[in-house]
DNA sequence: TTGTACGCGTTATCAC
DNA sequence: GTGATAACGCGTACAA
């Protein structure tokens, strides 16, 4: 039989009230009584159960925020999907989900949605902007006992609760190591990031480039910009292309995915260039349906929806603090056949 | 406010005991409440609370039994350890777990661990032989109101509640389009298989030859079965190397993996072999650090072993059956970076 | 055939 | 400071 507040109470002829005061630090109790509730709950190695916390937890109807920068951005479909998965399940436990979605990477905006929920929710799951006045909203959040997980990208000089997202560095190291693979370790090779501005593909790019080290036959001529953009993406590809004949090998770390691939296949037909990008949205699908992309790498956005909430409900409705402050997915390689 | 039992009852202007009769078909209530009931629960789509369901299930003590065919076969590892990762989690809810393992694929020792077992569960996961006394065994615990999920193999000829697995098939359509990439598309090709009397590896092969149709420059020279045991693979492998000289890519579709790679190696350095493997286990990954396979294939072991727990979990004690019948994880597509 | 009452573990609210 | 009590939603033994 497992230790529940009631015998901890009976074993130390206390009341079940006072054990609860004790456990959850509610004060107003003897420290003689409080000393020895905790050394009991800790000899028995107490666990609260969770079925418990959760029926007492339907009277505070917790409000759960959800803050992504994904209009327009298609990458973001299934971690809604997989967010939108747990808010089914957990909605039978009075569990609600504030949706706020913004286009871009606007602070201001970011900060301005920031203050429209605060007060409104008891956790919060965003998207965050790397920004200092991001990081001292959701420090201010966090001081107000709000729960803060932030997805997909991190924010660590925050005091945010978690984090869910992928390994960045590693996906770069595996974009280096899979065109190796494809392409015998000897290529010429364009990097596409989406902005410097952005730290996760900062990291790819590092990634990338620690790999390539152990490749001697890899020689990297360009690394440009396309501010996830298929237009700037579709020009700047050409540009480089143009400017560097020799290239028979990209990688697409970030987004433009489409316009690059475009760019690929307006060339005249000559050396077959190995390509690989990250992400498996449906545009991007298609370019590997067309023989454009090689293969993709992916990082599990629906399980980083599900994931992100599960610590959410966890947290609020089962009194469970996270196992672990930071939640990494692993960095897979997709072809057209285990997509 | 979620709607409960208590709030069908005030509406239907009865007690929550003739509701719960009514929603949980245990009789004895007038046709008439009954039909009322019913539609009143429907038109406010009642969802009964897993929490309040969780609390009230304590007192069955529920009894969950584990029979693998694991021991000696490191695969199963990482099955077990998200089993145990799940009971960890859920003991707290009073589950209980009985693990059986046993060695290699007997029908006599698995259906005498089933006899043993029987009435001493209220769930049992098993990763089952494909035979029909197992079958009918299964199908007398189902009879019986044992609520039975099969792992990584399946055994559709019974009426077992859920599956948790891969697809076989789509992993040996993965492992051809893999060494199409890794090859050029040019290949003479072996494959090793564990035993054509395991469902799964005969799927592999059946998958690998789909989609080979599509790869003109593939020729499959020999297709050996190693029984799963490193000894006989070695042998076979050699042997295999030694009729057909021209094989420069292999695909080791099931166990015995260190076997046939220590058998490339130990082969005079001529043309390099292409080695995809299936699974993650130790020894495999040494021979990937090696040099002797570029890559291979997953299927997600622990999250298996987490996801049929889940299964039971969610039945035994939630009340909630599961989902799908079938619970297929991705194959997937590793190196070294990013296992 | 139906209703009542209690227990599951936790928390909040009184009353003392 | 502390204890008693009433929810929360569900299952069920027992009474009517």
């Amino acid at each position: 039989m497992a230790v529940t507040i009631k015998k901890i109470a009976e074993l130390c002829g206390v009341s079940r009230g006072t054990v609860d005061r004790v456990l959850n630090e509610r004060g107003k109790v003897k420290p003689e009584t409080e000393t020895a509730v905790r050394k009991m709950a800790a000899e028995l190695g107490y666990q609260p159960n969770p079925a418990g916390k959760a029926l007492a937890a339907r009277k505070h109807r917790p409000v759960v925020g959800v803050l992504l920068a994904s209009d327009g951005n298609p990458f973001f479909d299934d971690v809604i999907m997989g967010i939108k998965r747990s808010e089914e399940i957990y909605s039978i436990y009075g569990l609600k989900v504030l949706w706020r979605s913004m286009k871009g990477y606007s602070v201001d905006r970011q900060c301005a949605l920031l203050d429209e929920i605060k007060g409104q929710v008891n956790a919060l799951i965003i998207n965050p902007i790397n920004d200092e006045r991001v990081a001292g909203r959701l420090n201010a959040l966090v001081e107000a006992g709000v729960f803060v997980v932030t997805i997909n990208n991190d924010i660590e000089s925050s005091r945010r609760h978690a984090y869910v997202g992928s390994d960045y560095f590693n996906g770069g190291e595996t974009a280096c190591a899979l065109l190796e693979l494809l392409t015998g370790g000897k290529a010429d090779i364009g990097i596409i990031l989406g902005s410097s501005h952005v730290l996760g593909h900062q990291q790819r790019l590092e990634g990338f480039r620690q790999r390539m080290l152990r490749v001697p036959g890899f020689r990297l001529l360009g690394v440009v910009e396309n501010e996830d953009d298929d237009i700037c993406s579709y020009e700047r590809m050409r540009e480089l292309l143009a400017a560097f004949p020799t290239i028979n090998a990209v990688f697409l770390a970030a987004g433009g995915v489409y316009g690059a691939c475009r760019a690929l296949l307006s060339m005249p037909a000559g050396t077959p260039v190995t390509a690989v990008a990250f992400d498996s949205v449906p545009s991007t699908v298609d370019m590997m349906k067309q023989g454009v992309l090689q293969a993709i790498l992916y990082q599990h956005p629906y399980r980083q929806g599900r994931k992100a909430m599960d610590i959410v409900f966890d947290y609020l409705v089962n009194g469970i603090a996270p196992k672990r402050e930071k939640n990494i997915m692993k960095n897979e390689i997709k072809l057209l056949e285990n997509l």
